[in-house]
DNA sequence: AATGAATGAGGGTTCATTCAT
DNA sequence: TATGAATGAACCCTCATTCAT
């Protein structure tokens, strides 16, 4: 940890622990049957606490939720927005740099359900669906459209439609999560070959976006 | 009895449209809240009936359902897989055909819910899911891969890998009804224009399909 | 019937049978399912009418049921209590004219399920055990209480007690077609000899009842 | 706390004590109206819990009823057994002790209801009537058969047919809870006199398996 | 902090009975 | 007379949440 000498007993360190087993637990099942479907005995179980416990650290089922949002893709999304505002490169850079990262740190760990699950419960929980459209979805969109800005600015990217490209690259990073997620769906597991999926979508998101080869300096 | 014409009586000509009164409403408050969270007694409510009368038509709830799906996608797409048979033209013209006229009768109307339903919930729902891959998802894969042979046979499309281009060309539709039925995401629902989606979409896919310009005849 | 030129028309004959047919079809599936468990709905269909119709005969399923135990074992009382009031032989002979022809009328016909079947529900039916048991049960033991009296008025029987050997009477038989319709028991339905076993049962209650044979005349 | 020799706290008292509650108001019900008629919330209402809590304990209403057969039945079955084993007296003494001890433990009991139960209902669940016959009838032909062969091999039977008369043995005890339990009948409450039915029962089956007085050493 | 027993509202399903035709 | 669609009360079972210990 930050603190070599842990001067807390085990059994304290095991406490404060607690919470991020319950979010680790919370995350396998929310992601494996979705929101609703999640019974947070269940949870409470894989976590190796009991019911009562979980009601400690969380207020109830939608805060669970949060938390586990906020534990994953919300600090994901605050390191990306930093990089993006300290990078000092090639736009076409940093967006495939932060692309990657997303791959890296949420797209390929389980934390990818998250987004899955929010799209087909979210007209059940609209206060769950308003905390995520505000802390997740308005701030990567507001992040892409930042790196396209940047990039037109800097003369690096063409002129684009920047609402709607930013949707345009959001579209298949979408899909290919909801697809590894799903029992059904067009791709059997394994035939879903998302690296190569990856590059074929970087290469044609970038080769739209830089300038045609005589305009570039 | 106010029209002498109709020779059935009132009473039996609502039994007639009974079923498709409920499947209406079945169809309504699946796609708005999905299967799990959809309770019987709204949908019969909202048919107009009550909960028991719901049962005169369909046995359970996967049978409601299955209805619904049976009464929607499933005709569209033997008519789809029909006219792929029968059709004497151009390839290129044969998929956009295809695709347009999915988004016309499905993809357009509440129907298309049904598909961002299943990938959320098939996990929850094994029968549903197996129900639903083979009557909708092998169909539609099978009848997408068939138009790419036969434009490849015919020299209408270059000798692409059809296995993984079907799939590519199953996604970003799938992303737009997605998108189109979900209460978060990076398209407020005003944003989503289809119907640029579609033509961005047919442009570039058609563009990916065709043999370069100096190759056709 | 009693009229040799029936002058109804064949339809009209067919309306006649309606009850007898409900009632056949009620019997079958009392005695097989038990009072509570049988569906009007299944009654219904097996006598080839819908429902509603079964509503027209008989007011409900208690009344249904009524129907059943006049129509079969009450006329069988009647005519046995006649057959005792009008003997003129040895009361041995009577008994055992009684008990076998109770076997041939109802111990081996599914009639005999009914009285498993009060046995075990009457507690949730009490209006349905009060009718079988003026109707059935207390006629019963007044007639074979009678014979009893009659043969030891004419001194063809012992001075039993005559409510007791009533009762023990009974027992055998009535244990005899609980097991006949059971499917849990200490006979496998294939190991049950009735016919053996009410020969041993008449040997003995006669073998109980005569005088001993020196005082006989 | 009143008692300080009870370490335990009262509530945790009243967890350890709950299933035996929760049997008995179950074992009350299930006798009274039978196993299809028992509501589930009815037996949580006279254990004086909420409907949910007999759930914590039982997994459904098969389960409910198997932990009472089990509770009550069974163990006197493997008591018989043992000391049906460990006999060393006279066969007669044998046979006589076990109905005695099953009239003392069952059949005076609510438990002897469930035989009724069983008989009735068997027909409309399966599982069950599978359970009870394997549990409980198996074992109750094969203790009785096993007495009578051990009285045969020792001369102290007659060389009976073992099968039949272990049925025979079995018939009487069966009737005799069977009214004991039921609404209609040929023994108002009130006239059945079950010791001196055991008694007039016991003489009668060991004076038929005796042998004849002569052949006795 | 931790437990886990207890609750009770709610959803799927069944079925006797009614009633318009 | 006959139909069968419609009803609604009832029952089994689940699970988020509470709370005494």
């Amino acid at each position: 940890m930050q603190c070599p000498l842990d001067s807390k007993p085990r059994w304290e360190r095991r406490k404060d622990a607690r919470p991020q087993e319950l979010l680790a637990a919370a995350i396998d099942l929310f992601v494996e049957r979705g929101f609703a479907a999640t019974r947070l005995e269940d949870v409470a179980r894989r976590a190796g606490v009991s019911k009562g416990t979980l009601y400690l650290y969380y207020t109830n089922k939608e805060e669970l939720f949060k938390a586990v949002v906020r534990g994953s893709i919300v600090p994901f999304i605050g390191e990306a927005e930093e990089s993006v505002a300290e990078f000092e490169g090639h736009s076409a850079d940093l967006l495939r740099q932060v692309i990657l990262s997303w791959w890296d740190r949420i797209g390929q760990s389980k934390v990818s359900g998250i987004g899955k699950l929010m799209t087909a419960e979210a007209g059940n929980f609209p206060e769950l669906a308003k905390f995520y459209q505000e802390e997740v979805v308005v701030r990567v969109i507001r992040m892409i459209s930042t790196i396209l800005e940047r990039g037109v600015d800097r003369n690096e990217f063409r002129a684009v439609n920047v609402q709607q490209v930013t949707r345009v690259l959001m579209a298949p990073m979408m899909m290919l999560v909801t697809w590894k997620h799903s029992a059904v769906g067009p791709c059997a597991s394994d035939d879903l070959q998302p690296q190569a999926f990856l590059d074929a979508f970087l290469d044609m998101a970038l080769g739209g976006l830089l300038p045609p080869a005589g305009a570039r300096q």
